[in-house]
Order: structure tokens, then C-alpha cells, then sequence
DNA sequence: CTTCTGCCTGACCGATCGGTCAGGGTCTGA
DNA sequence: TCAGACCCTGACCGATCGGTCAGGCAGAAG
């Protein structure tokens, strides 16, 4: 019989991810975490440098699907813009909606952590797609109201299925986004440079 | 020359309300909000019973409002009740901006505390009333993502006049409800008794 | 056997939290 | 002049936080 080896660090991983759902960051103690284990607390700090390495961790795997959607933000604009953010950022929210459950309302004081300090740039510019690259209020108005409300919905609506989720998402962003006038789909002319 | 009254309960209170909306209720100490006053911790406490006093009386004219839309949604259905709902919560959620971002993100947390039991039940009557009372999963997912993303937007465009940022969120909400069937105008026959 | 290494722990640290308390200063009205 | 109400404070409390540290234990290697 195959001697089980004890994960101590995978579950530590994933009672954190657990707590951390339930109470917020800030709202569990390495304590807590460890009596979900069922070990010390001087076990948790072995395996992890601190309480925000351990975040930084249950955090990478989304913060690479972020970025990658953000590479492919480059370049695009007007509806294209909109419909590939809105896409993406549906995918990604569904997909991870634990870890955003995670983060729920504590971002703003999270991504002061220098672990997090991209993801505002980032958040940022993937609004501003969702806007269609538009300064008037009301886009980006909508566009922060859609980024922030899916963020919610997938945190609260743990119990509906994925598929389904991600549906009713992406067709409440596309009717939700405000229209933008999508530049003219000719060649750029003299006057398309960027400037 | 009139003597200068120091108005220290007021000043408390508008100190805690500059700083939960910084650093949150739970990142703000009362040592923090003593330090912003200009008095002692003990003064703060002298002033309130307690923490979550003071945030209560903070919320209370946001929370008298707040009932006030949740008694005028009574016995509303269909497109009448999304209607009343969208106006009147994007109408307080401009009104008392500041209030809400106060409790950014802490809301699941805050809402366990006694003083505000309550409120609990009445923004599920609010995001039900806003779906149309329809049970149908993306009309309810629309509802939360509207009513979550217009608070983070009231929360975050601060710069933006209460106006336009109102006649911004509505023109949104209206747009991105999803459209139900409201029930028949005519008057009730027989069939449309309550069951 | 000894030695070494990886995993884990209890005890402890300083800092900070919300909250209490006895007492001091000031104003007012008798 | 004195009593009492009101406002405010420093000192202090127990609890909890994130984090450190010396050492115990088990197994593999020599």
C-alpha cells in the first residue's frame, strides 16, 4: 500500500481558500486556517513565508489567465475591444470564482500588497476595452458597473453551473455595455496614426 | 461673539465616515478616527458606545431611505416593480455615495452585526423586485449585477456630479434588466387571484 | 550506532485591537 | 461658594494578531 503522503501544503492551500471565502482576507487568522488543517500555526508559516505569500499563491493561477486576457486586449478597439473584454472577463470570473470570492470587496487594500501591484493596471485597462476605449461617462460608467457586478454575481451565485453562469453573464454584458461607434474598418489612413 | 460650540460628536462622525471609506470599518481603528478628531481613543468612546455604533448611527438616514424604497416596492410586479426598483436604489445609491463605499466589500460581514439584520432581507426584496419578481436565473443574475455594480460606480466615481452620474447608472439599469413579461394590465379575472 | 535533513510544534514576542475606568477640568445654577 | 453635570483624558485591560525560534521527532544515509 502506497504510503499517503500528507500535502501538508496543498492543504493548507485550500483551507485557506476555504476560509478565506467564508470571513475575507483580513478576516481570517492564520489561526483559523490552521485549525482547518488540523495543525499548528507555526506549520502554516513553514510552508508559506507569511499570510500574503499564502494569498499570492491561491491567487497566481487567475492572475495569469488575467494577464494573458490582457495581452490579447493590445491593439483592439471600439465593439471589438468591448466584446473581447467582455468575453474574456466573463470566462475568467466564472472560472475563478472562488478566488474572487476570495478577493470580494478587499481589493482596494489588497492591491496596495506589492505582490498585487500590476493588477490595478491591468483592471484598469480592462475596463477601459469594456468601454470601448470611450471617455464618455456613461461607457465607463457601465463598464465599471459590469466589471464589479459579475465579480459579485460569481462570488454570490456559487450554486448555478458553470456553463449557465457564463451565459447569462455575457448576454446581460453585451446588451449592458453602452454602444460604442466603432471606428471605420478601412485601412488606417494618414490620419489614423497613433498619436 | 458667540461662543464656538465643539460639535466632537459631529466631528467624530465625520471623521469615521472619511476613514472607513479609506481604509474600511474593519482597517479603521478607533485610535485612527481619534488621531483625524483630534481627541482620544476614550472620547471617541465616551461619544458611542461602541464601533458599531458609530456606524450605525452613520447609516441611519441611508437605511431610513432605503425602507422607505423597500415600503413603495409593495405589491409592484413585473416591469412596474424593475422600473421603481432601478430609480429609486440608483437614487439613494448617488444620495449616499459616501455611505456606500463605506461599506464596500465588508456588506456579508456587517450584516451579521445585530444593528443591521435587517438589511439584509430587504436587498433581497430589492434585487427580486429588480429581476421583475421572475425566477428566472438570468433575470436574478441581472438584478445582482446591477445592484452591486451601480454601489462599487457610486463608490468609485466620486468625482462625478450626483446628475449626471444618476441619469448615467439609470439609462444602464433600464437597458440591462431583463425584460419580463408583465403581467395583463386588465383588470383581475378569476384566474388571478393570489394562490 | 550516529548524523543529517525535512517536517512539525509549543512557547513566546511585540504590536494593536476594542473597550473600561477613575479622575481632572470647566461651566452653570443654586 | 459649593455641588453637580458635562466633557474629556491617560493608563490600563484582556484578547488576538502575524511572526519568530529553539527544539522534538521520524526516516534515510553513512
Amino acid at each position: 500500500m502506497v504510503r499517503a503522503v500528507p500535502d501538508t501544503h496543498g492543504e493548507i492551500l485550500a483551507a485557506a481558500a476555504r476560509r478565506f471565502t467564508v470571513t475575507g482576507y483580513r478576516g481570517t487568522s492564520l489561526q483559523d486556517i490552521a485549525r482547518e488543517v488540523g495543525c499548528s500555526k507555526a506549520t502554516v508559516l513553514y510552508h508559506f513565508a507569511n499570510k500574503e505569500a499564502l494569498l499570492a499563491e491561491l491567487m497566481a493561477p487567475a492572475i495569469g489567465v488575467l494577464r494573458d486576457l490582457d495581452d490579447k486586449l493590445i491593439g483592439l478597439t471600439g465593439a471589438a475591444a468591448q466584446e473581447v473584454a467582455a468575453q474574456g472577463f466573463v470566462d475568467l470570473a466564472v472560472r475563478f470564482r472562488q478566488e474572487i470570492a476570495v478577493l470580494r470587496g478587499e481589493f482596494p487594500e489588497l492591491l496596495c500588497q506589492p505582490a498585487f501591484a500590476h493588477i490595478q493596471q491591468i483592471s484598469d485597462r480592462l475596463r477601459d476595452a469594456l468601454a470601448g476605449h470611450s471617455d464618455r461617462p456613461g461607457a465607463r460608467i457601465a463598464a465599471l458597473v459590469l466589471l464589479a457586478g459579475i465579480s459579485e454575481a460569481c462570488a454570490e451565485f456559487a450554486d448555478i453551473p458553470d456553463d449557465a453562469l457564463r451565459l447569462a453573464l455575457l448576454t446581460l454584458a453585451r446588451r449592458a455595455v453602452e454602444p460604442v461607434e466603432t471606428p471605420l474598418p478601412h485601412p488606417p489612413t494618414t490620419e489614423d496614426k497613433d498619436s
